[in-house]
This record gives structure tokens, sequence and C-alpha cells, in this order.
DNA sequence: GCGACAG
DNA sequence: ATCTTGTCGC
């Protein structure tokens, strides 16, 4: 089981909601989400979105009867500049394997990356490999990839590809995203009628 | 001092 | 992240 976790606001920005689901694997069919919400408790500051975020997903994971084997994150994991980002540290406090999926660029410098999908290059800052830009689908823009919590790169990589069948992003991180913000035919939750 | 800066 | 319609490109 595959968990994907993300979080949207609401009343401009006073209130966290996340949203965290739970797919099959590989088949990547939704099994279950949880939803929570509670007064946003720290400000959007570059290299400390986990402070912001992490909390209220927590909140959501407590309520999910199947627990995912790992979760795939909406944000940097080890790719940060203290080597800590969102999804390390929701990995370390669930002791659960989790990886980073960022849509866009926190540090790191890379090569030119190929245009086809599954092509991949080391992200690098300070001489170490913390992370890669990935291919997820042709001439897209990347994604960026970086272990969390007990997974390695190749295996992060390897798990977010077999996550990205169709679109940029992951189904999870997708099904996430669709039930936290509020868009979509999202009416009631257990008649579970959303759209990625 | 200047530019960059996950969501 | 969020506001917010149409539109450019494959």
């Amino acid at each position: 089981m595959i968990g994907g976790a993300d979080v949207g606001f609401e009343e401009n920005g006073a209130i966290a909601r996340a949203a965290v689901v739970v797919l099959s694997f590989p088949g990547l069919e939704r099994i279950e989400f949880a939803i929570a919400r509670i007064p946003t408790p720290f400000p959007y500051v570059p290299g400390f979105l986990s402070f912001r975020e992490v909390p209220v997903i927590l909140q959501a994971f407590d309520q999910l009867q199947q627990k995912p084997d790992l979760i795939l994150c909406d944000g940097q994991g080890y790719a940060h500049p203290r080597r800590f980002g969102l999804a390390c540290h929701l990995g370390l406090l669930l002791n659960l394997p989790t990886i980073g999926v960022a849509k866009s660029h926190l540090i790191g410098t890379h090569e030119p990356l190929d245009l086809a999908k599954g092509s991949w290059q080391p992200l690098i800052d300070r001489e170490e490999t913390i992370g890669a830009i990935v291919r997820s689908r042709h001439n897209c823009r990347p994604l960026y990839v970086s272990s969390g919590h007990r997974v390695s790169l190749p295996t992060a990589i390897e798990l977010v590809l077999n996550c990205t069948p169709r679109y940029r992003l992951p189904e999870t991180t997708r099904w996430a995203d669709a039930i936290a913000s509020q868009r979509g035919a999202f009416k009631d939750p257990e008649s579970a009628q959303v759209n990625p």
C-alpha cells in the first residue's frame, strides 16, 4: 500500500487542510483517504515547510484504517539546505518509509535532462548527490525526487516512476491534491466522488 | 549587495 | 499555497 499526502489552505491561509490517501501497488487503485483541518500553525518560510504542513498531515494519517507501507510526499526530502525536508520530517515522526516528490526546485544543480520519460539526472549540492530530477512524462517539467526516510534514492526514483503511469505527478499526489483542495465534484467524503 | 527561495 | 479564463503547444 502506498500513501500520498498533500495540504491545501482555506480562509486566506488561516486554516490548513490535509488529505492522506492510500492506493494499492502496483495497481494504484484508491483504497482509502482521510482529511484533517487545523488552524495553520506556522507561516510559509522556504526551508521550514514541514513545520507548516506536517502537523495536519499527522492528524489525517491517524484517521486511516489501513496504514500505507510508504508515503510519497509533496515537497523535498533529503534535497534540503539542512538535508531534512518535509518528507524526512514526516517519515521520522511516523517511522515509515517516505519519498520527497517536489514540483519545483529548492536547492541543487544538475546537468541537462533528456526529454524521454524515465530519464533522470542527479541533483548536486556541495559535492553531494542529494536527490534527482526525474522526467515522469515526455517533454514535461521534471519532478524533484529525493529520499525521505528509510528509502534509497535509486528505489525512490523507481517507485515514483511506477506511481506515475500517465500524468506528470504520481497518482498518490494527484488524489491527495484533489481531496485536500476544495476542487472537483467533492461533496460528501463518504460518497468519494472526487476527480483527480 | 544581489539573487534564490519546496508549498 | 491561492486568486482566476482563456489560451498556446504537443
